[in-house]
RNA sequence: CGGAGAAUAGUGUAACGGUAGCACGAGUCGUUUGGGACGAUUUAGUCUGGGUUCGAAUCCCAGUUCUCCGACCA
């Protein structure tokens, strides 16, 4: 990508009134707009990065035997009507169509997942299955903060699995909490992120939340430095057991990137969900679900990797991987960095016979100076800053920095890709 | 939903009830060119609706929106 032909701007100073890092880097940098309280555009570059993330979700959705469909938005009145959640679910969004026919959009699929699998499940032979999208949800919530932390409108990975027994079902569930663990590992947050025991809410006693430590998050957790166990606030009073008495615990603020609940039977019931088991006998089937915030989780990912300068994206995540800066107005600075940006470009192979490219953008811009483009590249937070000038050319070489390291490299220009692939 | 604050140019801000100004951005010209450089010049604004007043960005009422605190959060 051409960063002249790039659909972004940046903002020098920070004017926010919003105490959220995250929040004002992303706008500052151009990668989020604020349509209204709760409700972002992904601009160019925030989709980018929105994708990357939602692909790391996908594949480790799909390893762990996920298939991916779609479910609708719009929703019947009827279906929460069944389940009881039109009257009880505040944060349901309604609307009216013609004749004054109500609907919900989805804040969660339950409602129509479950008579969706009732069509095709029959037999405890069809059990157990696995079921994912990812896909915009809506909550009405009464409150929003902290940018994309907490909005009304998010795009939102949601598994649902369905077994025949409780053993499959907690199988499946531990299954799914090390998935996530993958994933919040993969996404650069590893080391912040605690699964965390937390209430079940209206489903079961406890569910599991992964919660990344950060100022910005509106949760707090216990970190027991006796037992090791992690635990949310509003669990702490029933949780103290006859092993540990939790009295020398640290306490922290988080943001909740993921949970996952033991559904059992709750949404089978209302829906006639059962299969015929092998005795004849029908049996409802057990369901648990699994969900993750993907804008909440680009929020926290940005939470828990700035700067002062700005951004420093994990490369998995990145919306680039390398950011070719051309310094000088010459004719050689311009060869150089644009046979570089084409080389890079290209798709090559690399150390396990596969073949790949880099994403680069190109500060192809004639105009600006020296220190607007160095400011810039730290505000957008591509991994590694590639320089091209004549300082540099003089030696034959690119200058190579990784973003939020110190280290500057000179790199031959014709050895610029194997230093990248290491 | 309760409480508090705010709304002025694209952005951030200033103006006692009396000429709407500054900075950044954007445009043009020139000088610069390894950390958001400099000069000249141009551009563009009082949230909406009422009221008080000779006169309202400023005071009052209503609405709308945003931010913060709390409650809520499958």
């Amino acid at each position: 990508m051409l960063q002249s032909k790039l659909f972004y701007k940046t903002i020098k100073n920070s004017h926010l009134s919003t105490e959220s890092f995250s929040h004002d880097l992303l706008i500052r940098a151009g990668y989020i707009d604020q349509l209204m309280a709760g409700v972002y555009s992904f601009l160019p570059l925030g989709f980018l990065v929105l994708k990357k993330i939602e692909n790391i979700i996908r594949k480790e959705m799909q390893e762990a035997g996920g298939q991916e469909l779609l479910m609708p938005v719009l929703q019947p009145k009827e279906n929460w009507q069944k389940t009881e959640r039109w009257d009880a679910l505040g944060i349901l969004f309604k609307v009216k169509g013609s004749g004054d026919k109500e609907y919900a959009l989805g804040p969660t699929h339950e409602e129509v997942i479950a008579p969706l699998t009732r069509k095709f499940v029959f037999s405890y032979k069809d059990l157990p299955f696995y079921l994912f999208q990812i896909q915009t949800k809506f909550r009405d919530e009464l409150r929003v903060k902290s940018g994309i932390l907490r909005t009304k409108e998010f795009l939102m990975k949601d598994l649902y699995s369905f077994h025949k027994t409780k053993e499959d079902l907690d199988d499946y569930y531990e299954k799914i909490a090390k998935s996530y663990v993958n994933i919040f590992k993969e996404c650069g947050i590893g080391k912040h992120t605690y699964r965390t025991l937390a209430s079940g809410g209206s489903f079961s006693k406890y569910s599991d939340e992964f919660q990344t430590i950060t100022n910005a998050g509106e949760d707090i957790i216990y970190i027991c430095k006796k037992c090791g166990s992690v635990f949310n606030r509003e669990i702490k009073n029933e949780i103290q057991s006859s092993d540990c008495n939790h009295n020398n615990c640290d306490q922290k603020k988080s943001v909740e990137v993921g949970n996952i609940f033991k559904l059992g039977k709750k949404y089978s019931m209302p829906f006639d969900l059962k299969y015929t088991d092998r005795d004849g006998t029908d049996k409802a089937v057990l369901m648990g679900c699994y969900g993750i915030g993907l804008g909440r989780l680009m929020g926290a990912i940005v939470e828990t990797n700035y700067d002062e300068k700005g951004i420093i994206w994990p490369k998995s995540v990145a919306p680039f991987l390398v950011h070719l800066v051309e310094l000088d107005k010459s004719k050689k600075v311009k060869k150089t960095s644009e046979k570089l940006y084409k080389d890079l470009s290209s798709f090559i192979k690399v150390s396990n016979g596969q073949v790949k490219k880099f994403e680069v953008l190109h500060d192809d811009r004639q105009n600006k100076s020296a220190g607007e483009k160095f400011a810039e590249a730290d505000l957008l937070g591509i991994p590694y800053r590639v320089v091209v000038s004549e300082k540099t050319l003089a030696k034959n070489s690119v200058e190579v920095k990784e973003r939020g390291k110190d280290a500057i490299r000179l790199v031959k220009a014709n050895n610029l890709i194997n230093y990248l692939k290491i």
